[in-house]
DNA sequence: TAAAATTCATGATAAAAGTCATATATTGTA
DNA sequence: TACAATATATGACTTTTATCATGAATTTTA
């Protein structure tokens, strides 16, 4: 098995402040896992007893409403550490993770890392500078729910997932999503996020074939009123 | 001027958690301000060295949108830490804070408190506790604004309120918002919301007088549709 | 206290988004 | 491959919410 020591997906996650020795016990105790897109990681509700570090792919964050609509609160993708929250509260989770694509991740459970994060204030502080991370990127969501429009909201989650996961050689975006995930991620109605797909088709701004979507007009998507 | 060991207030945030020696020297550099309602603490954009313990009163911490309003992310009321994603990151804040009532808070200076962040593991993993929990609520939020309609979020904050800051002597919320307030709260039009408004009161659920809002049926409010 | 400014309230209308129906395309699978 | 299942697409219509206009009530300020 790989070890955390020299693995380097740490270098994008509060891990990387870990010790070598603290590295190495942890190492020892973590299980490597292959989840398939699709795959459950984790459910609302569940007792998520450590922490996921991602090695490859990307899964979605979301949550249950009343009226039955998952919606997406985070994309969680290679190098992120997935469930943090789940090392200082003793509550259920209160999300839920599905692969979006086929993933490797290795599970920390909490007993073994949480002392670390008593005793090395470095990784603790880590930890604490990404979640103050994951509130302002909330805060900037909840924003955006409220005062933007469908339109706005799907233009700038294709811009977002543009620039953060890139595109494939043919230039379509890397990850693939359904019409349901993107009017999951947006909140809106299946038909509306397929509708306004429709119009950016229309307007030029991108290009689809199946769920491929390639953006052919990156400025013209941002500037979308 | 008072003393951070023998104040009660602390006990309802992470500052319980600093050591006797620690909570001297802290109060040795805190500053204690009386703030007017409706005066700004802090505005989107400006460095905030330091975090600002809420001895009275209530703020909301907002952030203006494109469209030139501004979303309520967040009420921080007596007993909060105003503030604390200033002592983890270096960047200008993303949000606005403003006194929805008189005010009374001490401020301490970043470089004061941060190097207990650092060496009192109890006191950072509460503030680690409070931001997840943070998180937790803006994921709700983040969700509630996709999923539900004006009305039933409208709803549910007469309800937080009610729940979290209770009533006067006359059974009228404590807290005093505008109806423009309650807009950026529900992330809505002013219009809109005062509509909602007038017909919760047709409704018998609530019942105005100026600011003032009574709740008349609290139970119907919370199967409001 | 009176005038000015702001906030609250409501109607009329427009725009945005949701819902339902149905057709087509795509994907998975026996 | 053919069939079933699922996902995408679009039209017709409804509901929700925003916008603009205007007047009344309340609050602020001189």
């Amino acid at each position: 098995m790989s070890k955390c020591e020299q693995c380097i997906v740490k270098q994008f996650n509060s891990l990387k402040s870990l010790t070598k020795d603290e590295l190495v016990r942890i190492s020892g105790c973590k299980t490597t896992k292959t989840i398939k897109k699709g795959e459950v990681i984790f459910e609302e509700g569940d007792v998520v007893n450590g922490v996921f570090c991602v090695k490859d792919g990307i899964c979605k964050l979301s949550k249950l409403s009343a009226n039955g609509k998952d919606q997406i609160v985070k994309l969680v993708v290679k190098g992120d550490l997935l469930g943090q929250r789940s090392l200082v509260t003793e509550e259920v989770t209160n999300l839920s993770a599905v692969a979006l694509n086929d993933m490797e991740v290795c599970f920390i459970p909490k007993s073994e890392i949480v002392s670390d994060l008593q005793k090395n204030s470095k990784f603790s502080f880590d930890v604490l500078k990404d979640m103050a991370n994951d509130l302002r990127q909330a805060d900037d969501i909840i924003v955006n729910m409220a005062q933007k429009s469908v339109r706005q909201r799907l233009a700038e989650t294709l811009v977002y997932l543009y620039d953060s996961f890139g595109t494939n050689p043919d230039k379509t975006l890397s990850v693939i999503l359904s019409r349901e995930d993107y009017a999951n991620i947006v909140g809106t109605a299946v038909e509306s996020a397929i509708r306004v797909l429709s119009q950016f088709k229309k307007q030029g701004l991108i290009s689809t074939s199946g769920k491929k979507i390639k953006i052919e007009d990156l400025e013209g998507l941002k500037r979308v009123e």
